[in-house]
DNA sequence: CCGCATCCTTCTTGATACTG
DNA sequence: CAGTATCAAGAAGGATGCGG
């Protein structure tokens, strides 16, 4: 998904008037990836995180049903594009922080006029799901 | 996932002023579906469209490299979801047209800001990710 | 604590052939 | 023309065990 397939709530949104501006740009995976089961989970939480930073085991257990390796692949596809930096300190145990970048604020920030549109939306559209489902027995 | 991962170009992205201020929302395969590799590419066909309705076979002929099961599948989500309506003319041979609804078009729009986010940043992601696999050998 | 390796299951997409 | 059916391939996700 882009939104979260599991969480709650917000403002309202305002679409925009007149005629749809945009061609759709190729995307290169990044739909994909925000479409997917928890990216943007580990990204809306660190956006609310202290300094926007948190550690691997704290992300773990913030967001619900996540496994270990999940979470590394998320963290590790997040810090390879740019919207995640990883912070390794080498204690012991060892300590790893993951600290959300301008540019993964900026996507969150992206994200808004659809979450939105979601939430104003997803009854209608569940209404049309049991209508549908119901007509195919 | 969202845009396009094959196609082109827009205007520009204002990044809304202070804080993030939604909790995303459940999307309830909302996301997953706008993220999976087809489904804004006919969204976008269509609202492009006379009467923002189109053929299957037009569909298809304009959808590079769609396989007709895929359009097919892709079409039907739409219209469970209520994004599409599906005309069906018993004609011979038989006709079919896919209309967006205004909840279609709404995705569009909601869909912008996302649009202009990846068209800004993704000359960016994409050095990230040079950088980043190359420092992985 | 953090994460890699392995194995397994399920979902998604594609190729191809057939039908009202 | 607009599908459906079937089969196969690959990707995504989950479970579990080991290691620095």
């Amino acid at each position: 998904m882009i939104l979260l397939d599991n969480s709650i709530h917000a403002r309202s949104y305002q679409a925009p008037e007149g005629n749809l501006e945009f061609k759709p740009i190729p995307s290169n995976g990044i739909c994909t990836r925000l479409g997917d089961k928890w990216t943007v989970q580990v990204l809306w939480r660190l956006s609310r995180a202290d300094e926007r930073r948190l550690r691997f085991s704290a992300l773990k257990k913030e967001i619900d049903g996540i496994t270990q390796r999940m979470l590394t692949l998320t963290l590790r596809n997040l810090e390879r594009d740019g919207l995640v930096v990883r912070h390794y300190f080498p204690e012991v145990p060892p300590r790893v922080e993951y600290e959300l970048t301008d540019m993964g604020t900026g996507v969150l920030h992206a994200l808004e006029g659809l979450n939105f549109w979601i939430r104003d939306n997803l009854p209608t559209i569940e209404e049309h799901r049991r209508a549908y489902d119901k007509a195919e027995q």
